[in-house]
DNA sequence: ACGGCTTTCCGAAACGTTTCGGATGCATAG
DNA sequence: CTATGCATCCGAAACGTTTCGGAAAGCCGT
């Protein structure tokens, strides 16, 4: 471990300048900069974060905060967020800190206690809700921070998204454009801001097709493959009027979906069609399916760069307009639907 | 972000007595200590870490470096293993850094700047080697670390791990002393410490029983369902010595025998008897094969509490006889296993 | 000879904490 | 009255870094 002082002491020159030679500042000699440059090689330095910390007030550290939930283990899509995200800021040199709160700790003084402690220069925050408590306080702290997704209409905020509302209305659009009249949606939670922005687009496009909502035809239910089965076969059981197409929040509810239906001896897209929004997970291919799965394809892989790059602006202090970024996802029919 | 001087200042004391009347110090009066300890709640101090760390050589963070594999986000057990071992850190108020390295970067290196810059009191190292580089370097170093496993007969460092060579050795005597002669063992990818270790305990039990070990019925691969499904189908197919029993690394791999069995026509117990180590994840109950699989049972989820406490343990400096820990494991029988 | 400019350097303070080595006051014992 | 012990306090140094405000030396034009 050795330190400035000891480069300082090999070269007999002071740290002030071992310091300013190693951050490239102007006034060093140019001879002398490669001089130092080399004995700190020679001598194995890397400057301590912590002291550096102590005076610029940064830490290279960012944290993500999670609840404990006794399903973590199995959340595929969690470890696709913390591995995409560490590897991210890992590449960048700085550290990725994984809090999980206790089972039902209150989230907020654990964020307050970290700022605290100084140790973090900024959070990602992921699974926004519409009114988030998160979003308030962190700004109020201060503390830069990085939303995945958005909340309200013009967010104040770093953040990364994809277009829901937009994908939402492109889906539901290709089924009304092709006859479909009682077109259902099988959403998320209620509550997390994407959903509510599905929603409108989901709307916006029953709208523009003069079609009127049916509220027994949208469902909110987290999003995995027991939820799109279930939801299925209840809206084909229980009397009400039955859909002849399915629009799927991601390919798992469809994975579910498939299922109830082939179960049900309804054909797709013979009897129903089913569209849903890709994230791309390696796992679960919907290019795959059979029939092949029509989609909006957002790959969620390409969220973890443009999220580090707009938290380390923002603890950079980049103004607010390069820390808003939303990506792009494209539309790919395939062989799950009909027209009537 | 008040600090000492502040409630120094504001109770008109010295900061060294504030420092000391936190940290529960002696020579303190007993009223002062209240009157620091009020002030300090009301002005909702937290210490700076980063300062403390400075002077006191802690940090209060440690890391668990990964490298960053394709498949990473799919992995369920290494998505257990990060929560478990976060949750846990992050209960004793222990920052737990996740660093996942580039696609094909050498470790040692990412260890070697993790520890220069000073950020870091320890490791977790899991998935240990037979000659694990990580181990050889964290001794040099000085830095403690725990290691999920153990390497060689009597490791010098500080551990968590089960009886594999046991459960191994029960796994197979119990088909061994039920009439079965031609047992295979699936066994995890070559050179993992685990790995060595359970081999030994498998032609243990062989030599006892009076067995010559067939090297065609070990099977080294990744223990995963499709790897136990081509091992089995493979086995029974290439002309060789078919297996009466088979001893299976974990559940995972059974469940993939299963099925081969299955699609192959033969029956368990009938034809084959199979047995497994189970890890008790809860996506995968082997109580709820059909049939019951015999296992030997020892949660993973138990582990990461005593890996948190012994790296904690090392870093506080407790001698070494009380970070070395060895968890139960439990031989439960059930419905896979028939007698010859 | 002088002031002013550039280039290159350095001392000292600061960040927030812990800790070492006293210092003070006061009671008790000799 | 002095020595000893105890309880309670504090100043200052230290950890490794950055940065502010100069300082020294050389050169230029006047």
């Amino acid at each position: 471990m050795a330190t400035l002082k000891d480069i300082a002491r090999a070269l007999d020159m002071s740290i002030t300048q071992v310091s300013r030679a190693l951050n490239g500042h102007s006034d060093v000699n140019e001879e002398t900069r490669l001089r130092v440059k080399e004995t700190a090689r020679r001598m194995n330095y890397h400057p301590n974060m912590l002291a550096r910390k102590l005076v610029s007030g940064r830490s290279g550290m960012v944290g993500l905060v999670v609840p404990q939930h006794p399903n973590i283990g199995q959340d595929g899509i969690f470890l696709e967020v913390v591995a995409g995200l560490s590897a991210n800021f890992s590449g960048r040199g700085m550290q990725f800190v994984l809090h999980i709160t206790g089972q039902d700790e209150p989230v907020l003084p654990v964020y307050q206690k970290l700022i605290g402690k100084a140790m973090l220069d900024g959070f990602v925050l992921i699974d926004p809700l519409d009114q988030d408590p998160r979003v308030a306080f962190l700004r109020k702290a201060g503390i830069p921070f990085v939303v995945h997704g958005r909340i309200g209409e013009a967010p104040d905020y770093p953040y990364f998204d994809i277009e829901n509302q937009q994908l939402a209305f492109d889906l539901t659009s290709h089924l009304a454009a092709r006859g479909h009249r009682r077109i259902a949606f099988l959403n998320g939670v209620a509550g997390r801001s994407y959903v509510t922005v599905r929603e409108r687009g989901y709307r916006a496009a029953l709208a523009q097709a003069g079609l009127t909502p049916d509220p027994r035809l949208h469902i909110h239910a987290p999003m995995d493959e027991a939820n799109g089965l279930t939801a299925a076969v209840r809206m084909f059981s229980d009397g009400g009027p039955r859909p002849t197409a399915i629009v799927c929040g991601n390919v798992r509810l469809a994975r579910g979906v498939y299922q109830a239906l082939a179960a049900l001896g309804l054909s797709i897209p013979g009897d129903v069609s089913v569209v849903a929004h890709d994230d791309h997970l390696p796992a679960l291919r919907a290019s795959a399916f059979f029939p092949a799965l029509t989609v909006t394809k957002a790959p969620l892989r390409e969220s973890w760069e443009p999220l580090a790059d707009c938290l380390a602006g923002a603890i950079d202090g980049r103004p607010l307009d390069q820390l808003q970024r939303v990506g792009r996802f494209e539309f790919i029919a395939r062989n799950s639907v009909s027209s009537i």
